[in-house]
DNA sequence: ATCCTATGAATCAATTTTGATTCAAAAGAT
DNA sequence: ATCTTTTGAATCAAAATTGATTCATAGGAT
């Protein structure tokens, strides 16, 4: 059954898993398993190993990120708005974002997924320095890679109880295009 | 025999344990061993369990960037120098940079290791919006996870060949303090 | 050349993890 | 209320990992 309730309950799962994988990379399944509130039975019929595990997390981040680039129109939009539009996105599919961060390394050895992520990214920073709303003396996979890393980062402080998870995409925002000093 | 000459073997040894467990978490002690040229046994005589090793590096953390926090004299020094002197140890360390922030929620469970280092960053970072270095519109904490966030997510980009190494510094130093908005 | 030490390969028992299955009970649908 | 599906607990063999040891040897020091 391919319903849509079926669908969500996948995607709840697949949440709740990335963020247990993040949390202990080392746990076996079992411990998977009950970090997310159900048997190793019901996860085994989920998926069966744990590299099938990992491949269908990753094909569902592909998904969804795919999906949030093509909102964020980042190839169209005014750059501001795609760069929010983004953030949002990210910040929404946070265990997403942590996991795909984490297991990106991974992913990389296994040259099946897509490239697609980061070349879009780099593009759409590069784009956005040619239009002059970004700097030029940082190259743009140097931009894309601050941007990712401030959005787990702070993903992660916010986990930790470090930030509010109220202001983030602001905070983001300022940090970002702004920096942290004063004027 | 605790020459200074074993004392760097082990702080090279300790460098690359680092590195192999943030590149493959759940590589086996075999592997692990493999990862940095050395075989299991003498893993085996370096650190009995994996357990001795992740607490074995996190007392080398601990005394790495105590020494490093001192160095920068947090609490004394010009801000923007000590800020200078406190990312080039860590971009020097940045093996145990990136293990530390990989285990950090590890050794939160276990109270023992000391909460030093991330208090003495929160106290910088305050120290610097009292002075009028850093904006006042972001809570320090949020000041300190950004400051982290954007060095670990560099050297990692580093690592993956995204950005260059020679101007790391730099770069950190112009994104985190101005941001990456043009102008 | 002769020690001495450090290393790696191999082995081994004990434990853990994995992948798979079975069965009874719980949850849902009709 | 009955039927169907889903879940969790338990079990199990196979595989992997761990912690420990032994032995041969490669390298360094004298």
């Amino acid at each position: 059954m391919t319903t849509p309730a079926a669908d969500a309950e996948d995607r709840k799962l697949l949440a709740a898993l990335a963020l247990a994988l993040v949390d202990q990379p080392r746990a076996s399944l079992q411990e998977l398993a009950r970090a997310i509130g159900i048997s190793k039975a019901t996860l085994y019929r989920f998926c069966r190993t744990r590299e099938q595990l990992i491949e269908r997390l990753m094909q569902h981040c592909t998904q969804v990120f795919s999906d949030a680039i093509r909102d964020a129109s980042l190839d169209t939009a005014a750059v501001p708005d795609a760069l929010r539009q983004l953030t949002a996105s990210h910040l929404e599919h946070r265990e997403l974002t942590a996991f795909l961060m984490y297991y990106w390394k991974d992913a990389l050895r296994d040259p099946c997924v897509e490239e697609g992520w980061d070349a879009a990214l780099d593009a759409f920073f590069l784009r956005g320095q040619q239009e002059g709303v970004f700097r030029i003396d940082i190259p743009a996979p140097a931009l894309a890679e601050i941007w990712v890393s401030m959005v787990i980062g702070l993903v992660d402080a916010e986990r930790r109880g470090r930030v509010a998870r109220a202001g983030l995409p602001g905070l983001l925002e300022r940090a970002f295009l702004q920096g942290t000093a004063r004027q």
